[in-house]
DNA sequence: AACATCTTGTCAATCGATTGCAAAAAGTGT
DNA sequence: ACACTTTTTGCAATCGATTGACAAGATGTT
């Protein structure tokens, strides 16, 4: 039951391999006449015919295929930013429609390594990083030598890439702003794992505006060892053991603010009343709570569409003059501050 | 900047094409001399040389890639799930690595036929199959003509392919002799979508034990529109609507679950007091809250691992006596219930 | 009728690695 | 030194689609 290839077909038809080629393809058909295009096709499809894509692969140079790495496939927002990166990334319904290889890193930077050469070797027409830390800079240098590597959410310092990406700085001040704005005069960040820049840019933010503004961020610094909401739970009693207290919480992103607010629940304390907390991303979790998290709108779709427009016209053309491009979050108020 | 490729590499190295073949792969290297084949792997190690795996595939007839289809990414299962097939198929360090195609359907069949159709002109050596409906059925007969097709996680009534399955409705049984335990009398179920063999399994088992223990179900039946928490808050209004009242709630899934117990605290009702419930999937989610959720723990890893094993097998040999396997999910009981 | 132009289709090379077959080289025994 | 086995290497076909070059036929122009 072997599959049904293009010369198999075409001497069905009485026809030469190329000229199935041609009345196939979406550029070349104009070049068949319009009759014997349309047997063709009707043919292919009544023979249920499908084109092997290595093989166009190979001949071609092109796969219509984009490597996206991530670094936790469990993370909404990436899932969100991968979804909707890939939706206008086929809305151009002319071009042939391109298929994600999906890898996840765990921010492992072996694994990063690895699931680049996979994709190289797999002949990818570009790379999506979701997932870059800085020590990944190398290797996404050596991957760029070979085909467009796009960043997306997170960016990676002193190295240029084409890039789309959240300005967390100014989240984190948004969310100082706020506080001010309420009357706060101390309070702490539940911080990411620094590891990647968009904790340090959004606890950076948040800290300048802290200074500026003279409200009092607590000496000791909460880190969680993982941007979970087990995590963030977990922190909760450290955040306590501060003195002086603080009255409201910066969480790096809504799972962790989801752990601190649930594991003050467990100890009878109120939220917003004995502590505000404002999470980061706008999950669908924020809205769910019975009492809504205020967070920072992460620009999933601006971001996005300018990751997917950045590889589509650096695919077309490698030596395009992109524009990186930091979009700006919104501050959403709801009862948890 | 051409991409070094083996002729090349060859000719540098004044040996023949094939003995850098030969010398690179895993199962002819003893057909090389040890002494060029340790000099023709340093030479690669130093130039840089990645074998062009489309080529590859495409004379091999083995593309060393498993499409996976799954109906919703932002499911935690699963991911947790896909996750674990992987680590599973790619613990065997003898083969070489397998390259998941990961895609989405979000249940529309169109969007199945074309995501298969993908695969299958991509040349995947296998398909999973996480979100299988009926609606799929023929598409997915049609591809096993192909390549082996497994379906894990949701099944299809009435077509035979290797699976590797929860026994949903022992799960839903678990809970209501759960019930039935702690002494409810009546009760109701907040029900996925029946697209899904997974939901009505899990209705069904729930249904069964309920009338042989004589508990009584409301008659009024609760569907979510999807298995999310969003549309699990949604369904309170309908439960208190109903009249005699529940005292116990089966969600069928922890997402439901977290929904009806978020709105229910907005209401100011108290879970267990006021209504009990349990979820389904033991997801993180589940051990946050603090009131934390009974729920079924899914066996992801008794699973994956044979969906994996699966796949491995018939992929070495396609006529391959597979057996398929329902593995029994454990209720946890925990504060909600 | 002669010639240019356009359309349609064929031929054959090509992408890069793999592998069956056979030749060359090395090793063994007498 | 010779016959014979075993190891190592090279040759060339192959996987399936794409595409540049070109030929044959159709159409138009003067």
């Amino acid at each position: 039951m072997a599959r049904l290839n293009m010369r198999e077909l075409a001497l069905k038809l009485g026809v030469d391999r190329a000229t199935v080629s041609r009345a196939l393809s979406n550029d070349k058909a104009h070049l068949v006449a319009p009759a014997t295009r349309e047997r063709i096709r009707q043919a292919a499809g009544a023979a249920g015919y499908r084109p092997d894509l290595t093989a166009a692969t190979l001949r071609r140079g092109r796969s219509h295929t984009v490597g996206i790495l991530v670094s936790d496939l469990g993370n909404e927002t990436f899932i969100d930013v991968i979804r909707t990166i890939f939706r206008h990334l086929d809305a151009r319904s002319d071009a042939p429609s391109i298929t994600p290889l999906i890898a996840e890193t765990l921010d492992h930077p072996d694994a990063t390594r690895r699931l680049i050469h996979t994709f190289l070797s797999r002949r990818v027409d570009a790379i999506i990083s979701l997932a870059s830390t800085e020590a990944d800079t190398a290797i996404l240098q050596d991957a760029a030598r070979e085909v467009p590597v796009v960043l997306a959410i997170r960016a990676i310092a002193g190295a240029v890439f084409p890039s789309a990406l959240c300005d967390d700085r100014a989240g984190g001040a948004m969310v100082a702003t706020h506080f001010a704005e309420r009357g706060h005069k101390i309070v702490c960040q539940v911080q990411g794992p620094p590891l990647s820049a968009t904790f340090k840019n959004r606890a950076l933010g948040f800290s300048e505006v802290c200074a500026s503004r003279s409200i009092v961020e607590t000496p000791q610094r909460i880190f969680a060892e993982t941007a979970t909401s087990a995590a963030g739970k977990r922190t909760l009693d450290a955040l306590l053991a501060i003195s002086p207290r603080p009255t409201a919480i910066f969480a790096h992103n809504d799972a962790l603010a989801l752990g601190v607010i649930e594991a003050m629940r467990h100890r009878g304390l109120r939220c917003p009343e004995d502590l505000a907390i404002v999470g980061f991303n706008n999950t669908q979790l924020s809205r769910i709570l019975a009492v809504p998290l205020s967070t920072v709108d992460y620009p999933v779709e601006e971001v996005s569409r300018h990751a997917g427009e950045l590889v589509r016209n650096l695919i077309a053309d490698p030596s395009y003059r992109f524009e990186s491009r930091l979009f700006t979050p919104s501050l959403i108020v709801r009862a948890s501050s």
